[in-house]
Parts: C-alpha cells; structure tokens; sequence
DNA sequence: TCCGTTTTGGAATATTCTACCGAATTATCC
DNA sequence: GGATAATTCGGTAGAATATTCCAAAACGGA
C-alpha cells in the first residue's frame, strides 16, 4: 500500500514539512506533477495525517514536563472509556499510552511550572475516578524528541 | 519574549503547520505582512524548530512500539555521554527523556514488527556499556500522540 | 499482441510567498 | 510635554509555487 517511493516522500516530508513540491519531487527523483500526486494520494488516505510546526518547549514558556505511570483500579469498559475520554480532553497531556507492565498507562504531560503540574494533578488527576495509582517521574532532561518514523 | 500574538500563530501552526500565510494571518487577526514577519522571527530566534509531517505509525508499517525504563550502573559522566551518543543515533528510538523515579530514562522505541524489537534490544541496547536494567512496556494501544504545546 | 487502466511529464493558470515601500505607532531622550 | 529615533504596520508588485488539465507512456491481464 505505502510504496517504496512514498516512503521517500514520507521520509522528507518528516524531515521537512514545509519542503515545497519542487524541492520534494527533485530529491525523490520524480516530477513535480508525479510528487504532489503521491503526497496528495498519502493525505487522502490517511498516511500523513496532518503538518505541524514543532515549538521549542522551553523558548515557549513550558518548563515543566513528567512522565506519569497510571494504574487504574478496575478495567472495566466504563472506567477505561471515562479514563480515556477525560485524558482526551486535556491539552497538557501530549502523549497516552497502555502498556503492559506495572503501569496501565504511560502519560506525558507538559505545563509552564511547577504549580502548574501540581494544579494537574489536584484538580484533573486524582479526579478521574477508578484510578489506583500515579506515580510522577519528573523530566529532568529531554534527551530526544522526534516525531519521525525510521523509514 | 513570546508575546500573546505570537502564541496564537503557534498555536495556529502546530495544528497546521502547512497553514497558508494568508489563513494565518486571518485567523490570527492581522496583516499578512505583519503576520510573515512574526512567522519568519519565531523561525529565526528558534522558537520554531521546524516543521514535520505527521505520518500514521500503523499504516506506515510500524507495528510495534514500546516504552523503556532503563538505568544506568553508574553515573559517570563517561557512561551517560557514551548512553545519550548512542541513542541519539538510533531512529528507532523516537524519544528519550532523562527522569526521576526508578528509571534514569524513558525511552519510547518504534519499530516495524516484534522481531525488529529483539533485534533492537540483542544488538543495540544490551550492549550499550553500563546498563544496568531495561524494562520493556509494550504499547498496546496509543492514546493520544500529541505534539502541540498547551498555549 | 491488443485493449483497458493507471501513471507519467509538461504546460497553463491560479494562488501564494517574499521583499520593499511609505505611513503609523511606539519608545527614548532632553 | 515635545521632538526625534526606532519599530512595527499594512499594502503592493514581482517572483516563486501550487494545482489542474491533457496527451503520451508504462503497465497488466486475457
């Protein structure tokens, strides 16, 4: 379905997602009609599901970041739909996972401070109901953060 | 230094970062001109990293993905430059993130199937020096994969 | 091979970007 | 407060880019 030369187009298109269809078609080796087909082709289907300009955390005003490791009390649909839906709802949690392991969910979360953060977790977290456990790991360094597949 | 302007353009431009500058400008309630200026400043000073297609992990054909906690043996500055070089050189590893807590870092690992993940593990992050202790949390379902900031 | 389908490249047109202008606004100094 | 300097503003014009269209080429199946 995702051919070999749209995982080049997807490739620099992660990279650089402003590239124009000039500079895309050239590097993949195509012409430009041929390239903005495909990328068209890849948004229409879903592949690229939308741009975004990447903000530097810190410059814009968000000191504070935290893992937090989430163990619901029971799993029953109701409490996992309410959970996810109030997780949904909630700008400073970029990122939301069940996994395996101790925790059912991995969070990040990213506020302006500290107070903030405790605000999160007084007034949204410890709301949600069924919720066994949080346990917050505080980011003390961002080693990394991609947003790239590794074609 | 970000002023209230300058938020909403970026928020405007994490949700679509391919955003004409004319959109922009009108939904942000000022001049073109004025409205590339403050774009092309954010560029400038860095407080846009750059820009990013998002891509579908799963139709992509990125299967698995997982997130690890993984520690260091000792705390040398020698280990921890010898462990951030080696994965920051990794694409598998999307993020990584130096935490409090139990884990020194969290990583989040995306790869095409689970036999990549072993390979991942057996070749790269078992022999990297000092590690003491990985844990493997496989993503079972995403969430939420956010990039914007909470203006 | 032949025919139907899909994909291609190139050209034409519509849209957008980018740099520059003088005017308006704001800041600074006396 | 008033004059001047520095910034920021909106509008405009030429250059660059996106998007559509069409005929030709490549492909696939019978």
């Amino acid at each position: 379905m995702v051919e070999e030369q749209d995982e080049k187009i997807l490739s620099e298109l992660q990279k650089d997602g402003r590239a124009t269809n000039q500079q895309l078609a050239e590097t993949v080796g195509m012409s430009t009609s041929a390239c903005w087909r495909r990328v068209r082709a890849l948004e229409e289907s879903g592949v690229i599901e939308g741009y975004a300009a990447l903000v530097a955390r810190e410059q814009a005003g968000f000191a504070t970041s935290a893992i937090l490791h989430v163990s619901l009390e029971r799993h029953d649909v109701k409490f996992v739909d309410e959970f996810v839906a109030r997780v949904m709802k909630r700008r400073e949690v970029l990122e939301c996972f069940a996994t395996t392991g101790d925790a059912d969910y991995h969070l990040r979360v990213v506020v302006r401070d500290m107070d903030a953060y405790n605000k999160f977790l007084d007034e949204f977290m410890f709301r949600i109901p069924g919720i066994r456990h949080v346990r917050t790991n505080v980011i003390l360094k961002e080693i990394k953060t991609g947003v790239a597949l590794p074609f």
